[in-house]
DNA sequence: GTCTATACAGTGATAGAC
DNA sequence: GTCTATCACTGTATAGAC
């Protein structure tokens, strides 16, 4: 397995170039030839360092899967103002998801994913899993202190993360929007967080 | 613009081979030798009725997308007793959503909408814009019969559609999840019923 | 390791006979 | 319209010089 840590010089130029690349036109669209283009070396080198275009492929998605979504933390959260803590984390989730390059990693992940099944699985824990745990995480202090009606913190995860990702994001894979303006992401955060509150808040009805 | 109706023979033949093969693999993996194999004809009389490859993945794409969600509909559904319709939409909408035709063209609009944004659209008004309508629908007759409590029938409807969709379709969409029994499906629509319900109903809270 | 040059397979697309 | 045969091109991958 590679990934970018201890790559030094030409191979971690390689690495970024084909991330780059990758990103941009998916798998098949890319040549090796670009790659090595777009690195500055050639493609003996390219070949020299990387067993060949889907060793160099795997590479790039487990390092970028597993990179990106490091930041995604719940921690910090207060968990007696439910709903100012929810409207923070749906928008922290919302930038992460609509972000130009986790929408494109996202985009070749489902594309290829029935030719590399490996690297759904490395995306969906690097991802998915490892979101629905922190919110979870924060669900059950919630729930604790009082403030959400939640008896069962993995699913209601789940439910968070689903009416979080809503419509906005299936409008970004299929190309119909690529705004991600604060007023957009506000505006989803809020329409996420106001129904889930109807259905587990504990304020209010 | 070409679809399937009027077309026969040969015609025929060459669409429903390029549908399986771009379905099974994406685009830039199919090659038009395949597809003529596929139809029992040799590659010139592809290039006879299509101008091309892109011409050939843009009819088939049209083409299913069109066909696909048109036997959706819930127009038949009782308004009064929001719980059990809603559960038979949820099922209806999830059998049509995580069928392997559909998980497929999924994944290959989400790959090919940035080289091909025309497709994007026809999906999009195709599914999700028509499916959406429809369910909006009836959430104004559930409404108006007093079995829900919404004011917003185009935001509930997309809120009801995203809970449905749920976390289920994304797992199909990575390759983590192949089921799609009834035992699944049920279980899915109930989820999603039961916080919509939470979230929007007017009987028991 | 790194380069230039190239081998070799496979691609989309077409010409010409029938 | 339909076929066989072929074109021009691009792709991955490698050999050999340095």
């Amino acid at each position: 397995m590679h990934d970018a840590r201890g790559r030094t010089g030409k191979a971690a130029d390689i690495l970024v170039a084909a991330r780059r690349e990758f990103l941009k036109s998916g798998f098949g669209a890319v040549s090796m030839d670009a790659i090595a283009r777009e690195a500055g070396v050639s493609k003996a080198t390219v070949y020299a360092h990387f067993d060949g275009k889907e060793e160099l492929f795997g590479a790039v998605i487990s390092e970028m899967s597993e990179r990106y979504f490091g930041g995604f933390s719940a921690s910090e959260l207060d968990p007696v103002d439910a709903a100012g803590s929810l409207t923070t984390l749906a928008r922290q989730f919302l930038e992460l998801l609509l972000s130009p390059d986790a929408i494109a990693l996202n985009r070749i992940i489902i594309a290829e994913v029935t030719r590399f099944p490996a690297l759904g699985e490395v995306f969906w824990q690097a991802g998915p899993e490892r979101t629905r745990a922190q919110i979870a995480t924060f669900l059950r202090r919630a729930a604790a202190a009082g403030s959400l009606d939640i008896a069962d913190a993995q699913g209601a995860a789940d439910q968070f993360a689903t009416l979080t990702r809503g419509e906005i994001h299936q409008r970004h894979l299929f190309g119909r929007e690529t705004n991600t303006g604060p007023a957009a992401l506000n505006a989803a955060a809020r329409t996420a967080v106001d129904t889930f509150l109807r259905a587990f808040g504990t304020r209010g009805k």
